[in-house]
DNA sequence: ATGAAAGCGCTAACAA
DNA sequence: TTGTTAGCGCTTTCAT
């Protein structure tokens, strides 16, 4: 047959009626234990299921759900925002769903589609970039008044947003280098996929123009956003540069740094001796690793909960309240993996 | 008021009929503009929002999706699981949502509850161990006849399990190290909410039991399934064991296997001339890491594939299919974090 | 362009 | 104990 079986399917098949194979569904005591069981053995055959959103259409209220969205799966970043919903939203009582788009305009699409259609009460969503700039999504949240925040920035949605000043963090990351003397400085830059990942790189060509060094187009180095690629990308880069070799790389993320920093050790360069690191989010990991990793700490939890303050905050408001712009601020956490190259040159 | 507005009030605030409103809602050509914006209106005053679950109850057969519970958000072992769930899953067609119930029998209750009533199409659950053993939860999806397969064996419960064997694994990394010559070695045991946890003390007996060597129930010591577990442990445990320390030691998995990297760290310990550590799950990490981990290599991808197929064949099946026990072998993954303590006497 | 009515799959209230 | 009826919030004919 086509259609799934319904109640009324196993009601006919059963010799009974719709009422009766409900109550049996739901356990009720007054059926007899004959019909019961003719019922159970008709569901069973024709392998029937009840379908839950018909099923009293108990959601409306009961039902408190935040779906979220994220872009890998395999980023400890995200861990932390996570963790950063759930401290609110779980006291509130709402149970957190989470999808990964992993970078794809168009997953996110339909990630975001099937959470509208599971009725998620609302949604925070790390939005990928696509190309076409698809964004029909959003909008059709909006349409039908499903609430959203946005932890990207991105162009042409109104929407609650929380996001961090990601130019002034690479701008930073980038000064505390030239700070330290550094004057050859690379970037090796996030995926194309990411608003952050842009920003990054305006944010490092601010931290040249706010000093006296001249930046260049190549001091940009394509990279991503997970170890491998910063694995890859530095051997790579660092076996091409020969005697013109930087003496400092910042990073798109700290999964690109301990991907760069494993290159580095293969090819025999010291950190930070030879090459400073510093690496962006501030994964709890940065401490454990052999030369722990300076890094650009990007406020996780915070974001995770001020995106679900602002979302539960609306969802519970009679009306729609006014939309909300949080800018979390990021800061430079010093480590081992960058030296003051005026020191070391004194040393030497 | 009390309940959420329904179709019907905004029809009689706008002094429309429904149907008028289901068109607003729906974008029809065929209603006239200035009805459209009245209505638009009293939706937004009203801030209206249509049930999705009684829209067309469309879902029906439109909507594939794979709910997977996981323990841990911060764990990027189930970014492994996940990758394998949505390398099958996604070509399919099904969308996967994701939720943690971080260890608590309770949380995954109420989680696989929302996932139920949301209509999934099927669940692919790693069960938390709770006190009370409660897998009411569990029971209720053979009920209402929603598919599972589960990520640990757990007794009382039949159905499709996708299971590696943790007390081979365990044994052979303590086998691992006898051979290698050691002699004291101890484990650093999971959380109480894990079966794997517990499976894997049990092959350390086992790895005893096999050799020459006598067990001693001190040679388990709690730690937990976080990094810092592992840190705190490994500071607690090196400094109090004095001049008896173990020349190794076995992690319930590689994030205390890094957290306890970090203690003999800063304890002035090296790994593994004075220490060896052997952790499990085998990471992608464990390659990048300054001293590369030896590590039990958990097939996490193929377990998320093996499963998710599981799942799907017995979602597109006409009639249940029996149920499967799928069972994936380990295999210790050896790096430098473990030393031939024959050779290293010989050397010395 | 709009309204009235039927129907989606289910539960609940009431008879029988 | 069981069947009948109404109704949940929405969409979709079909008139008008």
């Amino acid at each position: 047959m086509g259609h799934n079986p319904t109640i009324a399917d196993v009601a006919e098949r059963a010799g009974v009626s719709k009422g009766t194979v409900s109550a049996v569904l739901n356990d009720k005591s007054s059926v007899s234990d004959a019909t019961r069981k003719r019922v159970r053995d008709v569901i069973k055959a024709m392998n029937y299921r009840p379908r839950a959103s018909a099923q009293h259409l108990l959601q409306g209220d009961g039902d408190r759900t935040i779906g979220l969205v994220i872009k890998e799966d395999d980023n400890p970043y995200y861990a932390g925002v996570i963790a950063g919903v759930r401290r609110v939203a779980g006291p509130r009582g709402y149970v957190l769903l989470v999808a990964s788009s992993e970078g794809s305009s168009e997953a996110e699409h339909r990630v975001v589609e099937a959470m509208a259609a599971k009725d998620v009460s609302g949604l925070i969503i790390t939005p990928a970039l696509g190309e076409e700039a698809d964004v029909t999504h959003l909008f059709e949240l909006k349409r039908r008044n499903i609430p959203f925040v946005l932890l990207e920035r991105i162009r042409g949605i109104q929407s609650h947003i929380v996001d961090i000043d990601n130019v002034l963090a690479a701008r930073d990351a980038v000064g505390h280098l030239i700070e330290r003397g550094h004057s050859h400085i690379v970037h090796f830059a996030g995926p194309p996929y990411s608003a952050h990942s842009q920003e990054r790189v305006e944010g490092v060509r601010r931290g040249f123009s706010e000093s006296s060094l001249v930046f260049r187009d190549e001091f940009i180095v394509p990279t991503g956003a997970h170890m491998e690629d910063g694995y890859e990308t530095g051997l790579a880069y660092f076996r091409a540069c020969g005697a013109d070799r930087p003496t400092a790389v910042t990073c798109y993320n700290d999964l690109v740094a301990i991907g760069l920093l494993r290159a580095l050790r293969e090819l025999g360069l010291r950190v930070p001796d030879d090459v400073s690191v510093v690496g962006c989010d501030d994964l709890p990991l940065m401490d454990y690793l052999g030369t722990p990793l300076t890094s650009v700490r990007i406020p996780k939890e915070e974001m995770g909960a001020a995106a679900a303050e602002i979302l539960i905050r609306h969802l519970e408001a009679e009306e729609p309240p006014p939309l909300e712009k949080v800018t979390l601020d990021a800061e430079v956490v010093v480590r081992a993996s960058t030296t003051d190259l005026a020191s070391a040159d004194r040393a030497a």
